[in-house]
DNA sequence: CAGTTTATTGACCGCCGGGTCAACTCTCGA
DNA sequence: TCGAGAGTTGACCCGGCGGTCAATAAACTG
């Protein structure tokens, strides 16, 4: 019946409540007591559904990037052309809702965590795994070389940590769209103007833009 | 007499070793005891010499940092080619000796405090600053426009802030040569080859590896 | 040697963290 | 109406943290 369903809710509540915790009072600010107020529950409720502070933070981790990945997907399912696929990735790591600095300090908390905790290290590698991959074949999807989507693919991902990490840490007033201009910039250095990457661009921005503002914020 | 110098001496002990533990245990696992247990002191002679734990890891970071300056500027006015400055910058940057996960991961750690405290936030800027405008005016150095110099620095200094992010995450065993490198194909696209550049790029690694080979391990 | 200053520390305090547990409430089927 | 079970929680425990303090040990001064 609807008894599995109550626990998926819970379980749901507590882990995004956590994730907003982590991003608004960094790891050392994020306690039992403080995610489950933010709930309205009680310390002990929480961990009902997660045996250990460890194991909710690292669902929390989990479902957020899952979101994004699933923002990823959905824009890149909606184009075909060449830069297409490359645009889809800017536009989901460079989402308005999520690349504000709180939710960069998140992502930053954990990676302060990551080499004394082996879960969070898995989480890491997967997902710069999963970007780097995404990076690549998108990028071979335009025609360039095995190796030149590889490099390219390298300094694209370097570019968006650094991107993150200064957004988390608001220096310069860093928001999405300069964010993109800089990526922009190197990439146009990198394989030179063109029509299709500029209409894939705005293609991108447009759906993601209409996406964001579907969803309930 | 020798009196202001005792406790200046304990001040550098606790601060490196504070920096030592923050870099191998992270800022949850930085604590007064850990501290002192590092340096066969008792805690309380370390809270005798910093106040507080905010304290000592503040001071800790900065004097780290200060290193960091000193040999940048060490290697700065070591040569006056119009190269020579920006890979000075480079080459300090990416020391053998600093730019390892360890040291990479105390400074993460401090990015990932710096909304909750304003004083790291304060030094995350003066950093920032610093490095942005010797990046800028070594790159005015090379006959680079203001504009042209002040978009290029913000690229350098986000790629070195990905490399220093991805050097304590460990992904990809990213290394100095690496990171280097990654940076040079940046520039190179950006500013064409040059004899010039490669000849200060040598020249900047042989005195920077003169340097950190001069000093005690 | 005596006395004063400086350096160091063990013992202690209050606090708050994560985690356990037994008791309570609520729902629902028979 | 009445349990049985899931869902929820207040009270509690232990440990470790940052920080205080008064007592000691060491070093200089006359």
């Amino acid at each position: 019946m609807g008894r599995r369903r109550i626990a998926d809710i819970r379980k749901q509540e507590f882990a995004t409540a956590a994730f907003e915790v982590l991003s608004r009072y960094g790891m050392q600010g994020t306690t039992l007591q403080r995610v489950a107020e933010h709930t309205g529950a009680s310390k002990a409720s929480v961990l009902h559904y997660f045996s250990t502070k460890q194991n909710l933070i690292e669902t929390a981790l989990r479902r957020a990037n899952a979101t994004l990945q699933q923002e990823a997907l959905a824009l890149m399912k909606m184009g075909s052309a060449p830069w297409d696929r490359f645009y889809a990735i800017i536009e989901a790591n460079f989402s308005p809702t999520t690349f504000v600095p709180q939710v960069a300090n998140g992502w930053i908390s954990m990676c302060a965590e990551v080499p004394h905790n082996p879960q969070f290290q898995r989480l890491q590698t997967a997902i710069y795994r999963r970007l780097d991959s995404n990076l690549r074949s998108a990028l071979a999807d335009t025609g360039a070389s095995a190796d030149a989507a590889k490099d390219a693919a390298n300094t694209v991902s370097l570019l968006i940590d650094g991107l993150w990490l200064r957004c988390g840490l608001q220096i310069g007033g860093l928001d999405r769209e300069d964010a993109i201009d800089q990526i922009e910039a190197v990439v146009t250095e990198r394989f030179g103007e063109s029509a299709d990457r500029k209409a894939a661009r705005d293609k991108m921005r447009m759906l993601g833009a209409a996406m964001t503002k579907g969803r309930k914020g």
